[in-house]
DNA sequence: CTGTTAGCGCTTTCAC
DNA sequence: GTGAAAGCGCTAACAG
């Protein structure tokens, strides 16, 4: 198999038909349009900068054989590669697959392809990726972590300008200025917890996710501040923390449950998946949702509108945040200005089965 | 921002600090050294074909300078860009993200990465990263779907010697030979059913995906055998079709409860997802599972030992598939010989609460 | 073991 | 508007 090398041939056009060639190369375009190399490619890449009969002549050239520019050659001459990297913390996440899809759709529409990065917990590997957009193998890198996959001095406050091309979504660092696409989580998080209060809870958990992200901060202070409204000054005993996995969530509500204090009449998680690990020990333990405990999750993934009962939850616009931060990649690469101040997507509440007054 | 264009800057890494410094090309290093480039470019690609003396001046004029290879260089020499596009054909379905992660991981250690390709029911962009290879911007191609990212003539049942190194996981294209790892579909739904029966059901219904999916018709045809051993030869209103996905299995399900005929007394459905729709449906409509109806999945995704009840599924190594398909990748890349029959791994039940002898 | 040399295929001045 | 020519930075013969 594969006897003749496949490097040799490229993909020929023709006529709706396809098949595989020996590799045409521009001087071949050239010397079978009677021109000289410079001109096939400009005709290829600035085509109102030639002559229309020149043009002509070039692409009857190029469709006969089925030249197909070799764009490793093109991408190391223009160092550059369309290509951008995302990185991804936990690809198995499903929340990130719509982001993802998002990314996918606004960079293919604009001629990029995605490179993906699956960090998984491992900031060497953010490393990895950065180097190899140093390396000019992809054109920026779009994180959806908050790990800086760039090397910089602890306390740097501005954003190295050497830097390549680099945005953030949904989580952020929180100390260098990145532009960054995400919702507004700490309001995000008052509104969940102002509407459980409006049903009149007053005891409500919270199952935030890793402490030391940026975005669970926002969520956190966002739970304090709604909670201080309500009048509940001291949320001791009252926050957990999880990894937004549903084991985690199971965890978390394990320990809830076990507490002796009393039983909060309501939980609000910082993820659809953690909700749903706490619906399953609640309800194996015999209790009730909503009738003994309301639940509120976070993100609208798929599956949260087909647990039992539905989730009530906080919708992120995914794919929109995913898209913006394209376009925000786009911008920096096209050297448009782009702030780095944090671009704020709109949320909503979903409002389904899972919370109800405190029985 | 952005002022100085980065792409004059590399990383260097120097005493464990970090910072982007001007180009450096191998010519540099070569005449720090004292060398020719050709013994820079040794020393770092071969390390062992260079005396330790000349290794030890290189490497330190390599840490001084912080030099860095230039890989969009280096690719286009070497046409190879040790990149490998994943097609999938939809990367929202969790189930494909534990493929890709299996995928990655070995990838990485190899030293490739992966570009991402979200088909999204849309075979004209297979063909887009099939001529992206055949453009030699990744070495080769993995689909997790059915479609050939090639042209290939109707009718062509031996693959295509031209082709660049391709590898199929989970679908195949059914016609031409292809490298595939795969389970044993018919037998898992063999298995499915026939565990289904042993609980003494005979009026099963199965809910499969998409018809003009081979791996559909493995199963159905799986599920077709084992009826017949159960004695059920007609399965005239027991087959439904989804698309994997949450709604088609919530939509299948209410088709069949609306159904005159009597109730199925047990539904195997063709992923997962599918189930957690239908077991929706299924407690809306005042029934229950297994009371009523028992349930059986495909694909055992982390969701399903989260629902009420958990689902009882069949297991599939999502992982470890990824990995051997990566495997099967490398072993073409390195021109090592590789069968075009379909690799199979097992499969196995998982047992959980979905399932109960009937009522 | 090491240096010389000759490009890879393309883009891009710079003349004409 | 077009062609000649000079590389981009690296690797791979080929000598020595």
């Amino acid at each position: 198999m594969f006897s003749t090398p496949w490097r040799l041939f490229i993909l020929l056009r023709l006529h709706n038909r396809k098949a595989y060639f020996q590799m045409t190369s521009i001087k071949d375009v050239a010397s079978m349009a009677g021109v000289s190399t410079a001109t096939v490619s400009r005709t290829l890449a600035e085509p109102d900068k030639v002559s229309e009969k020149t043009r002509k002549k070039v692409l009857a050239a190029v469709g006969k054989s089925g030249y197909v520019a070799n764009t490793l050659a093109r991408n190391f001459r223009r160092k550059r590669t369309n290509t951008i990297v995302v990185l991804v913390p936990d690809i198995t996440n499903s929340f990130f697959s719509n982001i993802i899809q998002g990314i996918d759709a606004v960079a293919h529409a604009n001629g990029y392809r995605i490179l993906l990065g699956d960090i998984r917990q491992n900031a060497e590997r953010g490393i990895e990726y950065g180097d190899f957009v140093a390396q000019k193998q992809a054109d920026g890198i779009i994180s959806l972590g908050r790990n800086i996959p760039f090397p910089y001095r602890k306390g740097r406050k501005t954003l190295d300008p050497k830097w390549p091309p680099f945005v953030t979504a949904c989580e952020y660092d929180g100390i260098i200025p990145v532009p960054t696409v995400c919702i507004d989580n700490e309001q995000a998080a008052i509104d969940a917890v102002q509407y459980l209060a409006g049903l009149g809870h007053r005891n409500i958990a919270f199952i935030n996710g890793p402490a030391d992200s940026p975005l669970c901060h926002d969520r956190l202070s966002g739970y304090r501040k709604a909670m201080k409204t309500i009048g509940v000054t001291s949320t001791r005993g009252l926050v957990y923390s999880g990894d937004f996995s549903l084991e985690s969530g199971t965890c978390a509500m394990t320990t809830i449950l076990d507490a002796r204090a009393d039983r909060p009449s309501a939980v609000f998680t910082a993820s659809d998946a953690m909700a749903i690990g706490a619906l399953q020990v609640i309800k194996t333990r015999g209790l009730s949702v909503p009738g003994d405990i309301s639940l509120m999750g976070f993100d609208d993934i798929n599956f949260s509108a087909y647990c039992d009962p539905p989730l009530t939850t906080v919708h992120q616009p995914r794919n929109h945040i995913g898209e913006i931060a394209m376009q925000r990649m786009l911008d920096l690469l096209e050297q448009r200005a782009v702030s780095s101040e944090r671009e704020v997507l709109p949320h909503h509440l979903v409002l389904r089965a899972s919370t109800a007054a405190p029985g």
